[in-house]
DNA sequence: CACCATCACCCACCATCACCCACAATAACC
DNA sequence: GGTTATTGTGGGTGATGGTGGGTGATGGTG
C-alpha cells in the first residue's frame, strides 16, 4: 500500500539539484516503487513527484486522452517535462534545469504532501500562491464560490 | 516487454544527421526490436521513432485506414517520411534530409518519451510549444478543459 | 567499367552523473 | 541535560554516456 503523503516540508536545493524527500514520505514508500520518483509538470506551473507505483496509474490516464489538440498538448507538456528519479543513498531526488526553469525554483523549495503525490514548488512562489500574507489571496473567495456553486445543484 | 519510453533529454544532432538516443531508452529496447527504429511524421511537424516491434501494431492502424482522401494522405504523409534506422556502436540514429526539414530540426534536438514511441523535436520550436515560460502556455487552460469535458460525460 | 558520394563501422575525447564519504544540525532518548 | 541516533547539506571522484571525426565498404551514376 504505502501511506499517503501529507504535510509540508521546507529544504534547499544545492548546485546539483539535488532535493531532499521528507524522511516520513521515504518511510512511507511502496516497496514496489523502487525508490523511485516520477517528477513532471502541474498546474500552476509547479512540479508533482509521483512514486512509481502510483504514477502508472496517472499515466494510464494520460495514454487514454485523444490526439486532440489539447489532448496532444497535455500530453507532451507532460512527457515534455517529465524525469524519472531514484533515491540517492542520502534520500534526495535531482531536477533538471528544464524543471527548475518551468517551476521557476533557485534556491528554497518547498515539498506539499497531496496524499498519492509530492508537489514541489518555489518556496517563495508558494507562499504568495497559498497567501500566506493573510487576507490577499482569495482563500475565501474559492471557498465560498464553491459553496455558493453546490448549493445551487441542489 | 520493454519498459515504456519516459523523460525528456536534450541532445545535439552532428552533420551527419545523427541524433543519439538516451542510454535508459536503448536499455528498455525489445530484443525484438533488434536494435531498429520506424521514424516518421507526427502531428504538429514532430517526428515520431517506433521501436521496431512498437511499429507493428501502428502499421496496423494505418493499414485499417479507409481509401478515403484524408486517409490516402495521411498514409502517404506518413510512409512519405518515414525511415528505418539501426543503432550504431554509439547508440545512435539518423535522420534523413526530409525528416530534418520537415520537423525543422537545425542543431539543438529534443527526445520526449511517452510510453511507446519516442518524439523528435527542435529544441527551440518544442520549448515554445509547451511553454516553458510559466504562466503563458495553455497548460493550465488545456487541463482545465479536459477535466471539464471528462465531468460533462457523466 | 571507372568514378564518386554516401553510409556503416571504428576509435578517441570530454562532460556529466551516480556513487561515495564527511560533516552539521536537529530530534530522540536515557 | 548529556549522549546518541537521525536527518539534511555539501563536495570529491570514477564510471558511463554523449559528441565528433576518420576510413573502408557499398551502391548509385556517367
Amino acid at each position: 500500500m504505502g501511506t499517503s503523503f501529507l504535510g509540508r516540508f521546507d529544504y534547499s536545493i544545492d548546485a546539483k539539484g539535488r532535493v531532499n524527500i521528507p524522511a516520513k514520505f521515504r518511510k512511507g514508500l511502496n516497496p514496489e516503487a523502487e525508490e523511485t520518483f516520477v517528477i513532471c509538470r502541474a498546474p500552476s506551473s509547479c512540479l508533482r513527484a509521483y512514486p512509481m507505483d502510483k504514477w502508472k496509474n496517472r499515466q494510464l490516464e494520460l495514454d487514454t486522452l485523444a490526439e486532440t489538440p489539447d489532448g496532444l498538448k497535455i500530453k507532451r507538456q507532460t512527457y515534455g517535462t517529465l524525469s524519472e528519479s531514484t533515491l540517492d543513498a542520502q534520500g534526495r531526488v535531482s531536477l533538471t534545469q528544464v524543471q527548475m526553469k518551468l517551476a521557476e525554483i533557485t534556491k528554497e523549495v518547498t515539498l506539499v504532501g497531496e496524499g498519492d503525490y509530492v508537489e514541489i514548488w518555489d518556496t517563495e512562489k508558494f507562499n504568495k500562491y497559498i497567501g500566506l500574507e493573510p487576507e490577499e489571496d482569495g482563500f475565501d473567495d474559492a471557498h465560498f464560490n464553491i459553496v455558493k456553486s453546490e448549493m445551487e445543484k441542489k
